[in-house]
DNA sequence: AATAATATGCAACTTAGTTGCATTTAATTA
DNA sequence: TAATTAAATGCAACTAAGTTGCATATTATT
């Protein structure tokens, strides 16, 4: 599968009814192929080996997927937002796992989130997030 | 109760056998009166009313009582920390309101996480963090 | 009061992310 | 296919949180 990636993000990006430009598609793809979720560095870095992208148009790029749904953003405790693609059973609540050694982040998907805590009288809830925290598998 | 907090303050960093400055008296006093988790910006301003404190300075006076554990660090979509001290009771896991509104925390403390989730093969269980989002009361 | 280790202030730096504006490009229409 | 136009892009300048190095001041000890 050399870049059905690229195809696949047409598909998705068309599907919007917006623009299908060159970046989201470049970007989207580079999404679509990692297992796990990657900060704006990374994915610039990807993006640079073949042609160059400017950094404020991905920051604008990302951005766009992220409102359309395409993708998801995650704050990681280093203050850097990390990307990942919504796969089909993805788009629902989901946990995240972060490792401690490397900042890796990955989507839990079989992980089920029960809401509708007990907030403070007048509170409004909207959604809760989990976070693990831990070590991942290369960095044990 | 005026000052109180100053010397609560004093007796928490007596505790710690470290030495006890007048900068870490004047911040944990100020997060000890607060119901709600401060920005390094917030506690600065409150700081700066009475006396100056350099910023760098209470950097490393946050980062003191958050390793001494009189405080904790709560990390937000706005990619600022906010510090909260710790109570009594408080010091357990516990789970955290934002507000998408006005970007305030709260902890919520009655809100037990059950841990231990699945992860994948390899990977290593630290702690699990629990972020409910939604609209505080002064904001709906 | 003298000492020594630690805390502080200041200037300079790093880095993620944002804003304004002129230019280019994707999609629509003629 | 060429003209039109709204949206996307590149570039320079900016914002803001947090960090680093180093000389000076303060705390706790003797
Ligand atoms: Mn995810
Ligand atoms: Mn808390
Ligand atoms: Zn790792
Ligand atoms: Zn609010």
């Amino acid at each position: 599968m050399p870049n059905n990636f690229y195809e696949k993000a047409k598909e998705l990006i068309r599907h919007t009814g917006y623009r299908v430009t060159h970046n989201r598609l470049r970007t989207l793809a580079i999404l679509l192929a990692e297992q796990y979720a990657l900060t704006h560095r990374e994915i610039e870095e990807r993006l640079n080996v073949k042609e160059h992208l400017d950094r404020v148009t991905l920051y604008r790029v990302l951005e766009w997927l992220s409102k359309n749904n395409l993708v998801h953003k995650i704050a990681g405790d280093d203050r850097v937002w990390r990307f990942r693609v919504n796969m089909e059973l993805h788009s629902h609540q989901h946990a995240h796992f972060i490792c401690t050694r490397c900042t890796k982040v990955i989507c839990l998907n079989n992980f089920r989130i029960k809401s509708n805590p007990s907030l403070p009288l007048g509170y409004l809830f909207h959604e809760v997030e989990l976070t693990v925290k831990g070590v991942c598998a290369e960095c044990v």
